[in-house]
DNA sequence: CGCAAGTATAACTATGTGGTTATTTGGTTA
DNA sequence: TAACCAAATAACCACATAGTTATACTTGCG
């Protein structure tokens, strides 16, 4: 059974959260439960407003949720099939390291 | 443990394969096995040139396998892992619709 | 109230890339 | 060899977006 179009859409936007490097260290920042905005910037080599606009990105997305506590906004991965995908994308990268190179000529 | 920057590159070029609909519905055409280039382009609704493009660069990220046979090209998808990501996402999506929306107000 | 801290947004730039048309390469057959 | 097909590449344009700086919003507290 295909997907219409519109599905594919949904499916790539959802895989796009994860295609940039600086989403991805974000995701990790928060493996082990929620972080608040200032120290996944505090752990991060760039810019609080980069950061916003990334969570924000993520949130809307659907992968993470967030609440507020203070003048703080905590975030949280919001569903476990994140662990799942990075388990199975990070496997696969170690399978093909694994594998000896073949040689070209 | 934290990726290394270079991994976090890497996983992120991963994901990104998947994050465009003519890529998934290239995919997606091959789920069965292997398809000829032009099997693939009669399916879908881009041109000759653009699916070339778009396999070269699944074939690199290391996702299909490709044989010649004759003057065609099969393409084939070279990791299983591949529906497992496909399986996780579009379970998401489905749970994610299935919630009731809350009202905004 | 006024100030400070934490977060979000706006405006902008630079870069990457999806898609196109046109051309080229490579293999097959007459 | 020439003609023909499949696939790949080149050159280009248009658009999306990651990241930046500057500014606004929001909450807690003196």
């Amino acid at each position: 059974m295909k997907l219409a179009p519109n599905d594919l859409e949904r499916v790539a936007t959802l895989f796009r959260a994860f295609s940039e490097p600086t989403r991805l260290a974000i995701i990790q920042e928060m493996k082990d439960g929620e972080k608040s905005v200032s120290e996944i910037v505090e752990a991060l080599t760039t810019t609080q407003a980069n950061v916003s606009k990334q969570l924000r990105l993520l949130y809307e997305t659907g992968i993470l949720t967030r609440r507020k506590e203070g003048t703080s906004v905590l975030y949280a991965i919001g569903d476990p099939m994140v662990f799942e995908l990075c388990r199975l994308v990070c496997d696969k990268l170690n399978r093909d390291l694994a594998k000896p190179k073949r040689l070209k000529f």
